[in-house]
DNA sequence: GGTTTGCCTTGATGTGAATCAAGAAAGAAT
DNA sequence: ATTCTTTCTTGATTCACATCAAGGCAAACC
């Protein structure tokens, strides 16, 4: 059994900066937690919903961490996306009232659920709710550019630097180091994100190690040169 | 002067099926036809919108074709769509209350302009529009999904099938041709949207055509077997 | 009509990443 | 502790696509 019922309260939740209330009333907030009255835990390698499963409700993380995939009819996929605490999944399943990704737990993680529906009708309550479910929808739309400017248009290694900082900021930004990660996905994992193959993500990471500007060992990685690997991404910037 | 205020109806809009207005009611189509109350022309080669314009407005293609793209600090850049007759643009602006992306258009076109303030706030009222709103930036996020999974793991020919076939698709059904199709782009800014260049856009023409699958002259093209294409896009499908 | 310009095609060559292959390291299972 | 399995690294080779280069076609302009 993964589906846990406890009563949570956003009003108290440690993740609200990141998570789905933000710049709500007291009283707004209130009525939210009466909403979002579910958690959910997925073990490491389980999934919280899969591509064909019918849409219900929107996800927010609350610890652990997910992949999400989409997988073509022979048998090749793609990851779509990492995502961590605070980050909202399943927006993918709005159009067509199916996930057409699917969404795997890459460490033993718990998020709550957000029946969609809810969120709709109170989203016609408060224009603040609904303005930030828009911002969330329109992020991910701002991101999923991002990613296709860095498949369609950047080299291994400045794909492989682009991720690392994106990494880095988006855990530095929950309080962990600037310069210090441990990898939650594979090698393989990092590669259908980047559109590249293992072996070349493994060789990359060598080839920085040897420049200087990381430490790696299995899944830990040390950024020793943030600027470096920032001059990797923007490899001859415009000197204005 | 590019801004003309003609007043519009939605509710007499022949695009109503493909647009913003599906499923409404008389008199909820009546409030939307206030909100969208001009329309904008752009010429052939004009901008909609450029990154880091103001976010104020969605906007509905009501003739003519767009591309969408982003850039990067040093000058690269990656077309991340095109839009055509009903097509929504704009999403990527709610976030940060500015565009991160250009729209240009391809030809001359005309827009409805929809201010997105009066988007929420109607949206509020009609949980029918709030869905479809929705609906429209989900799909996006499907799509984008979509082509990322074409950037990270299909080679030349395949993206190039693939675009085709979704072309035609869209143009099919909006009434024109299943087979034979006008590009508004050129082979550039293919390759741009597919990450290949521009003499693989056209080398991979060239060969579709010498295998009898297309004709190709300029941007006429006449699909012949869109069977094969679609054999080209899932290669070894599994015989289950 | 002729020239310019932008766009497209095709050929020759180069190269970054894929593929093939082998083994090492770490973690899980017994 | 030992075995099994998964993950990661590294080397040798291949290949798909990029790059470099030249010329053709068609619309736009004088």
């Amino acid at each position: 059994m993964d589906i846990q019922t406890i009563k949570v309260a956003c009003s108290s939740c440690n993740l609200r900066e990141l998570c789905l209330p933000v710049g709500l009333s007291e009283e707004e907030m209130v009525k939210l937690d009466n909403v979002i009255s579910t958690r959910r835990r997925v073990k490491r390698g389980g999934a919280l919903f899969n591509a064909g499963d019918p849409f219900t409700s929107l996800y927010a993380v609350r610890s652990g961490f997910f992949k999400t995939s989409v997988t073509t009819s022979d048998g090749r996929d793609q990851v779509t996306g990492f995502q961590m605490t605070g980050e909202v999944l399943g927006m993918d399943g709005i159009v067509q009232d199916k996930h057409s990704c699917a969404a795997i737990a890459l460490e033993d993680a718990e998020v709550c659920v957000l029946p969609f529906d809810k969120i709709e009708s109170l989203s016609r309550e408060f224009s603040a709710l609904q303005h930030h479910v828009h911002k969330i929808m329109s992020r991910e739309i701002v991101r999923d550019h991002g990613v296709m400017l860095l498949l369609g248009s950047m080299r291994a290694e400045e794909r492989l630097a682009a991720f690392l900082l994106n990494l880095v900021q988006r855990l530095h930004a929950r309080g962990f180091s600037q310069s210090e990660l441990v990898l939650r996905m594979t090698r393989e994992e990092i590669g259908s994100y980047l559109g590249m193959k293992l072996e070349t993500v493994s060789r990359t990471f060598s080839k920085f190690m040897d420049d200087g500007m990381i430490d790696v060992k299995q899944r830990y990685v040390h950024i020793k040169d943030t600027k470096g690997l920032e001059a990797i991404v923007n490899p001859h910037q415009a000197i204005s």
